[in-house]
Parts: C-alpha cells; sequence; structure tokens
DNA sequence: CGCATTCCCTGGGTGC
DNA sequence: TGCACCCAGGGAATGC
C-alpha cells in the first residue's frame, strides 16, 4: 500500500528510466482508472508527448509532458512495470508504448488506482483545483510545525490516528507509517486530539520525519503484492516496529491489533498510554 | 457541519 | 480439490 516513501521511491526510479522517452501510442484496457477524461482525449492527448519530468506530491505522482501533465496515485496496489511480464499481465491496465519501443505498464490488482491529466504544464495551476487542492502539506514542509498541526486540531473530536491518515491535514501519511509515528511517540492511536498537549504535537512531527526519512531510504516497505517496480522492492518492512507485529520491541508484550478509524490498527498497550482519561 | 458507513475491486485465507 | 464466504484498505460519496 503505497504511502509517501513507496510513491517516492517509485518516483526516483521513473527518474531515470522514462524521463526523456516519447509516447508512440497508448493502450487502454480498463478506462475507470481515468478520472477526469475519458479514453479518446487521454489518448490524443498524450500520443507524441516527451516525458520531462517525474514529481510527487502527496502520494500522487505527477509527469510532466511537453504540453499536458498527468498525474497518477497508486492507492492500495498500483505500480508501473517497465516491461511485459506474463504473471501479472492480466492486471496491466494503461499500458504507454515509447519510439524507442520499450514500454511502460501501470499495473493494479485491485484497480483501485486514479489517473488526472490536465492541459497545462505549471503545477500552480494544479494546486488550486481537485484533487490536489485538498493536500496538506507534507511532513517534510515547512508549513507542517507545532502551530499549524496546533491550529488543525484545535476544535476537532477526533482520534489521532483518523487525522494523522488525514490527507488534507498532513499528506503522505497512511496505515503503516502512522502506526510507526505514533508507536515511537508513545501515543495510542485513539487518543482524541483534543487531550493532546505540545509536546505530544512536537514528538508526532519528529517522528513523522524520522519514520518517513528512514522509510525513503529503505526504498519503501514491501508488503503483500507491492513492489516499487518489477526489479526493486522495498526492505523498510524489516525495520517496522508495531504495524503487523507481534511483540512489542519496547516492552516486549503483545502487540494488540484493532480497528481505529476504520483501519487494521497495530500499538503496544503498555508503552502507547491513552492520553488522559477517556473520551466518554 | 462532522463523523461514520458504504463503495469501489481482487486475491488470499478460512471453513466445510 | 472445490466452493462459498470474508477481509484488506485510500479516498470519494453517501448517510445520520
Amino acid at each position: 500500500m503505497p504511502e509517501l516513501p513507496e510513491v517516492e521511491t517509485v518516483r526516483r526510479i521513473l527518474e531515470k528510466s522514462v524521463v526523456g522517452k516519447q509516447i508512440k501510442e497508448i493502450e487502454i484496457r480498463y478506462g475507470k482508472i481515468l478520472k477526469n477524461t475519458d479514453n479518446i482525449a487521454f489518448s490524443k492527448l498524450l500520443e507524441n508527448e516527451k516525458i520531462i519530468n517525474i514529481g510527487r506530491k502527496g502520494k500522487f505522482l505527477i509527469f510532466f509532458f511537453q504540453h499536458v501533465i498527468m498525474l497518477s496515485h497508486l492507492r492500495m496496489e498500483g505500480k508501473y512495470l517497465l516491461k511485459y511480464d506474463e504473471s501479472s499481465a492480466r492486471h496491466d491496465h494503461i499500458i504507454f508504448y515509447f519510439t524507442d519501443n520499450s514500454e511502460l505498464r501501470y499495473n493494479d490488482t485491485r484497480k483501485f488506482g486514479t489517473m488526472f491529466l490536465f492541459k497545462t504544464t505549471q503545477l500552480e495551476d494544479l494546486l488550486i483545483i481537485p484533487p490536489l487542492n485538498k493536500l496538506g502539506p507534507e511532513p517534510f514542509d515547512e508549513g507542517f510545525h507545532e502551530e499549524y498541526f496546533e491550529g488543525k486540531i484545535r476544535n476537532l473530536n477526533r482520534t489521532i490516528k483518523s487525522v494523522l491518515l488525514d490527507q488534507s491535514i498532513v499528506s503522505g501519511i497512511g496505515n503503516i507509517y502512522a502506526d510507526e509515528i505514533l508507536f515511537l511517540s508513545k501515543i495510542h492511536p485513539a487518543t482524541n486530539v483534543r487531550y493532546l498537549y505540545k509536546e505530544h504535537i512536537s514528538r508526532i512531527i519528529e517522528n513523522s520525519h524520522f519514520v518517513l526519512n528512514k522509510a525513503i531510504e529503505y526504498g519503501g516497505t514491501t508488503v503483500r503484492s507491492f513492489k516499487a517496480s518489477d526489479e526493486i522492492s522495498g526492505r523498510f518492512q524489516n525495520y517496522l516496529l508495531v504495524h503487523t507485529k507481534e511483540i512489542c520491541p519496547g516492552c516486549g508484550s503483545p502487540i494488540k491489533k484493532e480497528r481505529v478509524a476504520g483501519r487494521g490498527t497495530y500499538f503496544c498497550d503498555f508503552c502507547q498510554k491513552r492520553l488522559f482519561i477517556s473520551d466518554d
């Protein structure tokens, strides 16, 4: 399940492998991936276009072409394959054929991924319209500081886990890294944000930097079917402390798994105290 | 308005 | 071995 570190890993791979290539033809096998355009317009606008650069905002990949910008969200299992692979080819939904006879295949088992196409070359134009206008700062952005976070949660009556997953408050964090960040911050995921003090906010911000940086360094987390590409797998799963774990690395007690904010959530009941009495 | 639930999908796991 | 069933989840849409 690609979160910011996995998407950044994919971005770096694509930057090295497809920038400069020119599209000869596009094959669309499953058009529901395309969200603000139809098959015909998508193909027509992208044919003959050259890839200028690959960017990223939150969990979105940004493909800069000569005359258009394409956004791609991998959701749960989207991936970009650089070559045909018989074992997974039935999940190749959009195929970009390049003039040098190489290809880029968008593969997505569960078909949750989305793509958008815009007739502009300026990212600023996109930042003010959906879907990018809803994104809050990334954990690394200057704007993501204590005062910002405090202001955002001031009047909220929600769990901290749901807030970390809310892309309009902070973008790029998903289920795995939210659990890791809260474990390192020693905060129970079901804690209501109205009980958080400044020191907790600081810890969350610091640990979001630490966890995401380390995950990017190790090429992201490979879980179930997600791989960065057909050749590279992330290694961060070897460094997870709480997510999918059974024993707490801090105190040795069993890790609990419960549903918080609608997501399977892993935490240690002893190391992550639910702060300040109860929510009731 | 805000939070909770439903929906989109398929493969993997479970139980019989 | 086969088959019915349930679960995973990011984010949009819908419901209360």
